[in-house]
DNA sequence: ACTGATTTGCGTATGCTATACACAAATGAG
DNA sequence: CTCATTTGTGTATAGCATACGCAAATCAGT
């Protein structure tokens, strides 16, 4: 089971992402830190899962009863919250120090998508947990904003910028999700997910109309057959991210194009001028 | 809390989504049906939302214990299966008729990802909700039929089609996802969904490095200000919707130029075959 | 060194969840 | 009328998040 973050008081959720509350001096010593419990939890997901992740298991894990925790954090959705910003702090570009110029975003893209592909294969869970906004810590915070200096100064408003990240990093998370499932799928071979559609094959011809649907059976068996080997799933990756880069593209050059219309950028409100360098 | 389906025996899975089991006609007779049950599901979360969609509630609506359920359904997983079949079984297409003709391909892909749309809005339980492998119920596997038709015969192989839809039905979900999130949050105007970034902009200001992530904020607030009519909103849905199809179409078009590369189509294996009509 | 305020750790309790199991009620076939 | 069969349901279990209260630990001020 996964939900969405967010819940509880946000202010409060905000303090813990960026550890603003220190510890006073008074009282009595904590025996972990806000870290320690996150990463544990993080370690937890990572090995089983978000199914297998209650407050017990990280008590356990941490030698500590689970009550305990909730001294480090306020429940279980604001932790939620800290691990998405842990793990976002992670990935990092090297596409700010000026390689490729003006015409680079192409590549610096790519990277992005790729980026966040290898951060969602590090951390599955992450992809059945997502936040209805994200929460906005310091690891989120530098994600977005190197991601958005991939595609500054192409000739974007502000909200055309928001709407092109929001697209590709879309793309990133469900093509990871295909690729990590048919990863899945043909790593545990002889186990019974190899079996899955060989067993419901023929319960499935019994039960639909092979007439009617015809290209339906065609199209799904070769998808689920020539995805066994990884090469393919690769390939599939690949074939969308072209495509989602090429459709970003066209539209960038279309507005290239017609350069005297430059004269009406001045009466476009103020976050949806073009920001060029 | 949302998990992925698919738990439990496939087979009686299956057989439950094409209703195979009759009543006997020996013993009590059963005081619902399984559409009875999963209508009520489906109400429940419609209105509710999953996180609040339990047995319990499910079968108090329906004025039975609780446990009358599991005469009907395996388990809550299986039920969340045969939820997604029956919604998908809502959407339907009229291009199936030959509308457009070989070209029309763009409208009809647009079509899709409205369709989609609108199922996401009556269900949107359905985004939090993605099973592992799709339920092949007769309603998923119609919708699949029926959304393969809109891009047969335009040039694509069947793996290269099946790359195509997931890539377009993953921009709906996600799309469908922003755009639902924006109206819930221009929706409840004086609630407690507006003031959360007015609450959090001061303290934020306070917190992170204006300098550093001047981009960051400037196009942040931009797209978190300006979406709050829903109109911006709808722009950014088509925005992304045109990209998406322009990077198909790019696709679609470079593969015609080449014609003298089709001599080697019969060097393909079987689904790699182009196919058309 | 002692006191009091303060903070953490933890045991207990509550109410929720899914669901295994046993049994009662209902019903048709013989 | 009997019996096998199927459905409805009460009870029980194990797991979950978490509210609450108290004990233990630690510091500042005396």
């Amino acid at each position: 089971m996964a939900t969405s973050a967010g819940a509880g008081d946000p202010v409060r959720t905000l303090e813990l992402l960026w550890e603003v509350r220190q510890h006073s001096g008074l009282g009595r010593k904590p025996e972990l830190s806000l870290d320690q419990v996150v990463s544990a939890a993080i370690e937890l997901a990572d090995a089983e899962g978000l199914d297998s992740l209650s407050m017990r298991r990280v008590a356990e894990r941490l030698g500590v009863s689970t009550m305990s925790l909730y001294r480090y954090v306020p429940g279980k959705t604001e932790m939620f919250d800290i691990m998405v910003d842990r793990v976002s702090a992670e990935v990092c570009y090297h596409h700010e120090d000026g390689d490729g110029g003006r015409d680079g975003w192409r590549s610096r893209l790519e990277q992005v998508v790729r980026a966040n592909r290898a951060l969602f294969e590090r951390h599955p869970w992450l992809l059945t947990l997502f936040p209805r906004r994200p929460p906005l810590g310091p690891g989120v915070i530098a994600k977005y904003s190197a991601e958005l200096h991939a595609i500054d100064g192409i000739g974007l408003t502000d909200v055309e910028m928001d709407s092109v990240l929001t697209l590709v990093l879309e793309y990133a998370r469900g093509a990871t999700a295909n690729l990590i499932e048919w990863k899945k799928f043909s790593a545990r071979a002889e186990q019974s997910d190899d079996q899955w559609w060989a067993t419901l094959a023929p319960h499935l011809d019994r039960l639909l109309d092979q007439e009617r649907y015809a290209l339906a059976v065609r199209v799904g068996s070769a998808a689920t057959t020539h995805y066994n080997g990884v090469h393919d799933a690769e390939h599939a990756f690949e074939f969308g991210l072209q495509r989602v880069i090429d459709g970003i593209e066209s539209f960038v050059d279309d507005k290239c194009l017609p350069a005297e219309d430059d004269l009406l950028t001045d009466a476009l409100p103020e976050g949806k001028r073009p920001s060029r360098r």
